[in-house]
DNA sequence: TATGAATGAGCGTTCATTCAT
DNA sequence: GATGAATGAACGCTCATTCAT
């Protein structure tokens, strides 16, 4: 359809995929317009039509675009045999909670208006989305075939719990329960590893901590 | 307001209420019409605006109830002093899920409709969702007086991993990610808190097991 | 759907049906907008569609409806055994004359937008439409079968004649190709069956005059 | 407007005519876009632009360039002074026919979206077809002038007869009411004249019959 | 000539809500 | 209480046409 464009000039294309972000985040998907959209991009309405056959197709490629990025980033920390299990968790932690840092509007708008809203959109992507929990499950059934990670917990299930968690943390960011500083980052993502592959009860006293 | 009904006669405003959990739960609160629930319910659709101001109303009406259900369960659970934090976690646990067990569509349409579309109608009940995480956090905050939990990981902090757990877990219910059987049920309920509390990481050879 | 209207009160439904008559004839189906319809009824917008399915859906059922009073008037033409084959047609060509003659509009749209049109809505109704046909053919049919009307010809194709020369000259008045005068409708129902039935051809000197 | 395309060259005006005789038979004037036109001709649809000002005048030029065609032909058979006003009907009838039989597409358009939609796009050519009839009322005009046609029929309502016949005919082939073989085509342009000159009645026993 | 990006008016349809009965 | 006719704002999408290159 749309041509790559060339050098040096606008590309309307990826303008109106940036205004999309910042609509559907500021209004959310359904209570925005298809005009609102152009506006935000300074386009005339029916250019949106030129490069998306619908509004849904706007989400969808966002949806898409950035999703792959990060099961590919998880892929690729799983394939890094130096690091440990709590060590790979912490890398995907840290992936996702700074593609949130960097990207609040695309990432509020992929968690809130597709991951989280799976009954609507989500269910076209339902596929995709369980693939970033499948990858998460790899790294957890290695660690227990290892015998690090515990037994009776499937990695499947240790997944759900990791990546709920870490869900819930970027929920408590998009919807401002949890302050947004820098600090509170980069605590988020030492300490929902130690939460989840450490447990929140103390060692016993005398049993050596195992810190991450 | 609608007069509390005669005994024996119909309460047509419950009938309306139980027709748009069916109606919400199976179409999405978005792509149902209010005549859609008022068919369920088998009356006219003029009389869903006797009984309620509007469509969200409704929504509203059924969340509030029923969270305010689990509110009290919650508070409840914690004034068992005979409980350990891990038991009163389980305890919150059981109760949740077995609320998604015995009403599935009820707590598909919270959690769909409200919890995890807090940008829409869940920005309404933002402080009566976070009622929920402070009473979690409140089990966590005594464990960590107590010492038993870590004192690194704050309350809050350790109430939203938990609770984004244990939401995921009734996500992959509702989307049909995990299969719904007994079996499975009771071992979530199991597993989640020895994910959450004592950790994915299997034990050092030679520390005494802390089992849930 | 709609029920009957009550004695007294005026039929919506029926107001609609009238309007769309006066601006489909006016405007043409494909020139006038849904709103142009309620305009003329007096209508709100949305009012068309608590009765209709759709803009189509109101020519359809003006199709439908009077198609079939003419489908029924030929047959019961046909029944009446005392009249020739050109009575017979001659009574067929009076009533679809007299029908514009008596609803100009509404033959109007039945005639340039579904029976001239048949590759937009006519498609839709072609059996329909057909069926017109069928019976005039039914009354040559008799006629051929008596020696009356000749053998070569056949009865489809003497109906396609008869018909498209009445639908040429119901367009001649639609377009005003020719007055529309009393005087000039009587003259029509006569000529007509005289041209189709009895031939443009003067008869050879010293044959009998067959008149109609 | 555009130049007379150099020899050899393709002629890009040609090429849009012929695509829109295609796309308009096929899909229909209303129900094709500029862009289907130009996607049959290989040509980008901005070029339709540079060789026409709009989709309706590409339309006004397939029917005027081949109307005229016809116009041209019926005057000519009319000036044959050896035919007989039977003859000359039956050349007339024939043309047409051959016309469809030759370029179906073309005429289809040329029937279903200008003469038989008179009031959309036919509005603006009413004269020009109404030409066609006044052609073909000289013809029958003269045979009244020399008795050989009945008086009380006028060459206006004669012509208009003749022409609602073969139209009609046309349609049925159009729309696959009747066979299209080189048979009926035949005996169509032979039948139609006999019907409509000789009329559908059989002569009386001991008339001698008028062959066509 | 030739391209296709850009424009924006226009329209059919939906549906929450009101209200007369 | 109960009905469903009536309202009308809102919105997604189409597509003929323009125009910069």
């Amino acid at each position: 359809m749309a041509a790559t464009p060339k050098p040096g000039a606008v590309d309307k294309r990826r303008l109106i995929l940036d205004a999309a972000i910042t609509v559907f985040a500021r209004q959310g998907f359904h209570h925005c317009r298809v005009s609102d959209v152009a506006d935000q991009a300074g386009v005339a309405y029916g250019l949106v039509y030129h490069y998306f056959d619908s509004k849904e197709e706007i989400l969808n490629e966002l949806f898409l675009e950035r999703w792959q990025v990060m099961l590919d980033a998880i892929a690729e920390i799983d394939r890094r045999e130096s690091l440990s299990a709590r060590e790979k968790l912490y890398e995907v932690g840290s992936f996702i909670i700074d593609s949130y840092r960097h990207e609040p509007d695309l990432m509020k708008v992929i968690i809130v208006e597709v991951t989280r809203a799976a009954n609507s959109f989500g269910r076209l992507h339902l596929e995709k989305i369980r693939e970033a929990y499948g990858e998460i499950a790899a790294i957890v059934e290695q660690a227990r075939k290892e015998g690090v990670f515990k037994q009776d917990i499937s990695a499947d299930f240790a997944a759900m719990c990791f990546y709920g968690a870490i869900e819930q943390l970027l929920s408590g960011w998009i919807f401002d329960y949890i302050p947004q500083t820098e600090e509170e980052f980069e605590n988020s993502k030492r300490l929902v590893v130690e939460a989840i592959c450490g447990g929140l009860e103390a060692a016993p006293a005398g049993t050596p901590a195992v810190s991450g």
